[in-house]
DNA sequence: TGGTCTCTCAGACCTTGGTCTTAGGCCGGG
DNA sequence: CCCGGCCTAAGACCAAGGTCTGAGAGACCA
């Protein structure tokens, strides 16, 4: 709690999508104490993030926790990017492998800043951020022909509809349980499957479950 | 930051051991506000820590992060308690699964609060700690009772011939692209398929290597 | 020897998955 | 205003997935 220099930013109104409440407040504090946010919102999971974007005043900054309990690996930063294209996401997480870092990127991230980083790395992200710059971990740059951020810029090209349609897949759903759920007819879901993976360059569902599942799980693997 | 009901404790000097300075400040704040904690230190690290009870005045309550930059898994917990054995820890992680709780249990932590938890629940850790008691988070015991190794014991049944069947479908091949392989007729295939989804109580193909997929990233875990 | 289990397979049958064509409504950009 | 992308949808069609019946061959055990 020491005196920090205040990095002035275009940034007055800013959601907070982290589901651990101690944390929320420590970067609130941060935000305001660092940046000069005015309002600080934040949101405890994916779904109430939505909701939030629906509702209320649109933020002109996002900060997001990847480590969600409603949704898991890059799918919330896409669908949260998508709902909100105007907003910069800076994605914040416990995780910083490169590869997971790169893979932000490709899925619509403007800026990583590891969970463990201090007031001054948020206050630089910030001030990045604010000029329309992205901002990286040190020692981290944005190329790398990587393997699976290949697939992974498949999967940033799904439509909403779409990316909620192959989370369906990915929990084992029928087509006809997907329409049911979502409310359109069988053939529809039928067009959007195969859109999919169109995009994805497979042949069945099961191998664009697998996609995913493999995305979703890339910082867990050895190796990339 | 709504007005809390104070805790009084025994606890006067606490060590915080976690490398999130954000958080760090977040717990700082938390075990003054709800407990009354006078002294807060905060090591960023294991070495850190364990320097500083060497010659540091010694604390009456260690809260730990499971997840340091110097130490892997539950390594840190038992030379801290080894170190320490006075001082109860609490352990504060990110992950909690039930088998990790009951490890960190084994492992000589007097409680156990995930890092989602809000100031409520450590307000409570922190009086049942103080009166000598173990405090865990709601819906889990001590003993076991897995639900992962339901499925497992599920796959075990599995026949060599299944199993090799079932690897495939985590592959994503067809019916016919097994039966090439393996040189055995496509409707054996279909035979063994559907005594697999018997077997693991599914109703498709892509539900069965859900089943697969999910406990062979159960292996990442510590045992339980 | 008989019983059980596994692996194999055929054929009939039905369900689900996936492609294609066609097409209407909606929305944003040129 | 038209064009293009997205979402929606119906209908036809074929491929793939999955079930059931029935059955033969080899392995193992009692």
């Amino acid at each position: 709690m020491t005196a920090q220099p205040r990095a002035e930013t275009r940034f007055a109104r800013v959601l907070i999508v982290d589901d651990h409440p101690l944390f929320c407040e420590a970067l609130t504090l941060t935000l305001r104490g660092v940046a000069g946010v005015e309002a600080v919102d934040c949101a405890h999971s994916l779904a109430e993030a939505l909701e939030r974007l629906e509702q209320g005043p649109r933020p002109d900054l996002v900060l997001l926790d990847l480590d969600l309990p409603d949704v898991e690996g890059l799918d919330g930063l896409m669908r949260l990017s998508a709902t909100e294209p105007e907003a910069p996401v800076l994605v914040v997480s416990s995780m910083a492998e490169p590869r997971l870092v790169r893979a932000t990127l490709a899925a619509g991230a403007a800026g990583f800043v590891p969970k463990h980083a201090g007031r001054d790395s948020f206050r630089a992200a910030l001030l990045a951020l604010g000029q329309g710059a992205v901002w990286l971990p040190e020692g981290i740059s944005a190329e790398s022909g990587d393997d699976a951020s290949d697939a992974l810029g498949r999967l940033a090209q799904l439509t909403r509809q779409q990316a909620k349609i192959l989370e369906l897949l990915c929990m084992g759903r029928l087509n006809k349980q997907i329409a049911w759920e979502l409310s359109i007819a069988e053939t529809t879901v039928k067009a959007h499957v195969t859109a999919i993976m169109r995009k994805l360059g497979v042949q069945s569902r099961t191998q664009a479950v697998l996609i995913a599942q493999q995305t979703r799980f890339a910082h867990f693997l050895p190796e990339g």
